[in-house]
DNA sequence: TGTCAAGTTGTTACC
DNA sequence: CGGTAACAACTTGAC
């Protein structure tokens, strides 16, 4: 099975790496000099039914796939983004069939289900005789090399990936490739066409979205699309009404590299850049890059990226400017990054879960997912033919209080402006500062709700278009002091932290627009301005809708906030004492309860850990 | 094995 | 009143 060299067709598939820079996997691809190149996308109904992603998110993504099929055109005409609508598993031995591929290249993947799929894709292929390269292109170091370079352990700190990547090269990521300046043609027109294929419907059931689907899905109705033209697809065409989808914040690798280079021309904040010092009460504009979303999808290159930035802060040395110092700074947050992804990789599936999960400690929340067993029972979901029903989420309703607090959360009305505020931001624009995430996320867990970080990952999953399985998983981890960090008595405050930096709350008048008069000593406790103030400023606090006389109100503090620290502060004590961790057996057996007693105050002698006796 | 510093904060006292 | 330094309820990693 000799292949000569003009012969050669490639399958570049695109999936999270939606750009022309920087991509080793794309310059591996033509480097292989084919006669035929087809860079197509495959629409993964896994994706689409069965991954969290509310509106913002589809429509970043869709910016990202037109924006790479319009480059594509501008490099050759008869070029672009081939988008096929159907499972990768079932649609790829036909295409290199039909398409007499040779070679199937594409980015490797760094999530639990995506790796596995691929994997299947891979030995799919070998059988076909099709032959697959792959290249890392989403991390400024390959994962799992960085794992290997750990011992084969987790990455848990920032000073062992820091030594891990020494080991690989000098702790310096590969510096960009080329863009290719040109890519050969795809078939003829009548060659390219896939009517004659069968095509498989994606099964929508369960589907995790339904309730952002206004209307029917239709993208799968045909395998080229309804155009028959292998378009980008529509928010209209999965269902999804466009007003819905409110972000500011525009996907593509043009935006990308445009904004990426307005923030390099400004080397006086490159260089003192400092994430814990940026304002998360920034918006319009926010305090840092808002680039992390084109990293999700690729349409930024993370080692184009630090490579820039790094040239500024060398070119500040030789200036003798002050650069600012890692973690906190601009490559250290990038690195930062690198550090979830391979914890990540060393552990794969279950990081993102408490059960199963060896680095996670184990604490009693509330709204635990239930063991695995059960859940899978409860997400068989609806039949076919049914009214779509968002499937009941897989997590125990220990306590309906918190149930309360989750679903208040959740919407921006705990009644604590500070957290309405980030929430609402969350909901409607898709991005919050990272201090923002933190404060929300400290304010679920261990700083108010008591609630299962698996909770607002979940949460955050939705709503979040930068969000990447690893770094969310990650730093809920981190914020719920069950891996990473472990201060839990660093407690944010609802009320105080916000105004350090927005004193005047203009943050919470834009994104609470109810309380947008109320006077600046009460804006952050709205419950304690004189009713008569209320009145004055055209909102009423209170629980009651009746009550507010003119229609507007804001809802009471959802509990007393000192009151839940202290609770939290002496259940992650106790948590603490306990030590169980994720992949303990009685995790998912239930027997954690007899550790933590009824009250979940008891609590017997740990077995893993020995307990830190003073007496 | 021991010791120390650090880990993306809040509060308070003090100028 | 605003800015700031010191301290506080722990655990882990690094040396």
């Amino acid at each position: 099975m000799k292949k000569s060299s003009s012969n050669i067709v490639v399958l570049y598939w695109h999936r999270t790496d939606l750009r022309l820079h920087d991509s080793p996997a794309l310059d591996a691809a033509l480097a292989l000099k084919p006669s035929i190149f087809i860079p197509i996308w495959t629409w993964d109904p896994h994706y689409v039914y069965r991954a969290r992603v509310g509106p913002n998110r589809w429509k970043f993504l869709m910016e990202c796939q037109s924006d790479l099929s319009r480059s594509y055109s501008k490099l050759n005409s008869k070029q672009k983004l081939w988008v096929v609508r159907e499972a990768p598993q079932t649609v790829l031995p036909k295409l290199w069939k039909k398409w007499g591929i040779t070679h199937l290249v594409f980015e490797r993947d760094t999530d639990a289900y995506a790796r596995e799929r691929d994997l299947a894709v891979m030995q799919m292929a070998e059988k076909a005789g099709v032959e697959v390269v792959t290249r890392m292109g989403r991390t400024l170091f390959d994962s799992d090399e960085l794992v290997s370079k750990n011992g084969g352990k987790p990455t848990m700190s920032m000073s062992q990936l820091e030594k891990a990547a020494e080991k690989i090269n000098g702790g310096k990521p590969a510096r960009p490739v080329e863009t290719p300046k040109s890519v050969p043609d795809p078939w003829e027109e009548a060659k390219m066409d896939l009517s004659d294929l069968d095509h498989e419907m994606a099964d929508s059931n369960p589907d995790l979205n339904a309730e952002y689907r206004e209307k029917e899905d239709r993208q799968y109705a045909e395998l080229m699309g309804p155009g028959k033209d292998f378009g980008v697809p529509t928010l209209e065409e999965i269902g999804i009404d466009p007003s819905m989808a409110r972000a500011p914040h525009r996907g593509g690798e043009s935006a990308a590299l445009k904004e990426l280079s307005q923030f390099i021309a400004d080397d006086e904040y490159i260089g003192t850049f400092e994430k814990p010092k940026t304002s998360p009460a920034a918006f319009e504009p926010q305090a840092t890059t808002l680039l992390s979303p084109h990293l999700h999808f690729g349409s930024l290159s993370v080692r184009k990226f630090w490579w820039d930035v790094q040239d500024v802060f060398e070119k500040r040395k030789k200036a003798k400017k002050s650069n600012a110092a890692p973690p906190a700074n601009m490559p250290g947050q990038l690195l930062f990054r690198d550090m979830y992804f391979a914890a990540q990789a060393a552990i794969g599936g279950p990081f993102a879960k408490v059960e199963g999960n060896p680095i996670v400690r184990f604490v009693d929340w509330h709204l635990q997912s239930k063991p695995l067993q059960a859940g899978r029972k409860q997400e068989k979901g609806t039949e076919k033919g049914d009214e779509k029903v968002l499937p009941a989420r897989d997590y125990d309703v220990d306590s309906s209080d918190a149930e309360e607090w989750f679903q208040r959360w959740k919407t921006g009305r705990t009644g604590f402006p500070w957290i309405d505020a980030l929430m609402r931001q969350l909901i409607t624009e898709g991005w919050i500062h990272h201090l923002g995430r933190h404060s929300v996320a400290c304010f679920l867990t261990r700083g108010g709700c008591y609630i299962s970080w698996e909770r607002g990952a979940e949460v955050f999953e939705e709503y979040l278009i930068d969000h990447e399985t690893a770094s969310n998983a990650g730093n809920w981890m981190w914020l719920s002091c069950t891996a990473f960090f472990a201060q839990f008595y660093r407690c944010y405050s609802p009320i105080a932290f916000g105004k350090k930096w927005d004193p005047n709350g203009d943050f919470i008048r834009h994104y609470v627009p109810e309380l947008a008069k109320f006077d600046k000593k009460f804006i952050y406790e709205p419950w304690k301005a004189p009713i008569a103030d209320q009145k004055k400023w055209g909102c009423r606090v209170t629980n009651d809708e009746k009550e507010a006389s003119n229609g507007k109100s804001y809802p009471k503090p959802m509990f007393d906030f000192d009151e839940r620290r202290q609770f939290c502060l002496d259940k992650m004590k106790n948590a603490y004492d306990v030590g169980l961790y994720g992949n303990d057996e009685r995790v998912s057996n239930g027997g954690w309860k007899e550790l933590f007693g009824e009250d979940g105050q008891g609590g017997k002698e740990p077995e893993k850990k020995k307990r830190k006796t003073s007496t």
